[in-house]
DNA sequence: CCACAAAATTGGCGTTACTGCAATTTTGGT
DNA sequence: ACCAAAATTGCAGTAACGCCAATTTTGTGG
């Protein structure tokens, strides 16, 4: 019974709604298209635009969102010996080297880049997506290293470690809207990955590392 | 002739909408005010309201906004041999010592953070100004070192160090608002300031330091 | 295969932030 | 007192949402 037909459907009216909204905005950018014309071109009424999902941003966002638990996943999931800070240092060049989208790294993030830094709306969305993932991941370090809630280091740890993927992301991303190609930017995004990490390892490099 | 009597009342008349603002904020909470009941209450049109304020989070921010500047100066302003991290070292013990709101440590903090807590669209607001500030810090920094535009370490220290900045202000904040009373928070403020810039210390700590 | 209840979709109406513009009032200086 | 500029206002409109009742669609048990 996996998938009762119901929910089938309703998945792929999701996914249609999504996916014409998306075109949409691509074509014309976010603010320049009202949730009226994506219900027009998706032939459904407005409300069930507002049905399946509840703010105009969470049209654009939907599958971006995945990539707020990441993080977690990358402490979790971190080696033996390793710290925080080293694992992530890993995660972010193994998605240079793979060109893996849950950075940013892939090709095409610079279509969306486009999109979203023309729309104050998908900005601010883009901000608050970030803390979702600075309140995951101190939870998650604190958690794992069951620190007591009046301890800042897990947030300041988190945050720190969000704050350069950010950037790393942001670096590369404004290279390739610079009409840069990635083999180009590829080097230099290695390199600046490792100063970046090597900022925080003589301070943060022993927190959290499993034994 | 310092202040034409035009612009004097141009600018009581500001004072006077966001004084008014600020009350209706304070006593409904800012998502249950509307703009209209603002102009009614300050006895102008709605369009006059918007004459002066560009969108209504503009209503609250106002003076806030003035804070964005600070760590600019205390880059600009730091002591010979003091690096980028020294320096806000030590203003942010300096803020807790003499309880200046510049870091949210002063009295009545509280009241304005409950009022941004209960809406969303001033949680986007404070953040989004966390982000000018990084990017004003950013700039001082890069000038100050003359850093070529594609260096990220500017932007990872000014982001790093408001990072810190910003979850002291949280630290002090939430204590405040369980209904803490200052004194006894002060002393746990101060050891986790030393002990957030410690962590930052051993890999940032030479960076901008003043010959 | 058919009726029926649950779920999905829709239409309609209301609210609020914000824009543009043209009309009107206020104001500082001559 | 008069005039041009500036401030204020009214009016009409747009777009994102919320609420609710009416209606259509759909899976399923008899």
């Amino acid at each position: 019974m996996g998938e009762g037909l119901r929910e089938r459907k309703k998945r792929e009216t999701r996914e249609r709604i999504a996916d014409i909204a998306m075109g949409l905005f691509m074509a014309k950018g976010f603010d320049n298209v009202t949730v009226a014309e994506v219900a027009r071109a998706a032939d459904v009424s407005v409300n069930t635009v507002f049905n399946y999902f509840s703010t105009k941003e969470d049209l654009f966002a939907d599958r971006q969102d995945l990539a707020v638990d990441h993080p977690v996943r990358v402490i979790r999931e971190r080696e033996q010996g390793e710290s925080a800070v080293g694992a992530f240092r890993r995660d972010v060049l193994d998605a240079i080297a793979t060109r893996h989208w849950r950075y940013g790294f892939n090709l095409g993030a610079d279509v969306f880049a486009r999109i979203v830094d023309a729309s104050p709306a998908l900005v601010a969305r883009l901000r608050e997506m970030h803390e979702q993932r600075e309140q995951a991941l101190t939870r998650a370090l604190a958690d794992e290293l069951d620190a007591d809630p009046d301890d800042l280091r897990p947030r300041l740890v988190a945050a720190h470690i969000l704050t350069t993927t950010r950037l790393l992301t942001h670096y590369s991303v404004s290279r390739r809207l610079a009409g840069e190609q990635w083999e180009s930017i590829e080097p230099d995004l290695r390199a600046q990955a490792e100063k970046a990490f090597d900022l925080l390892e003589p301070g943060l490099g022993d927190y959290g590392r499993r034994r």
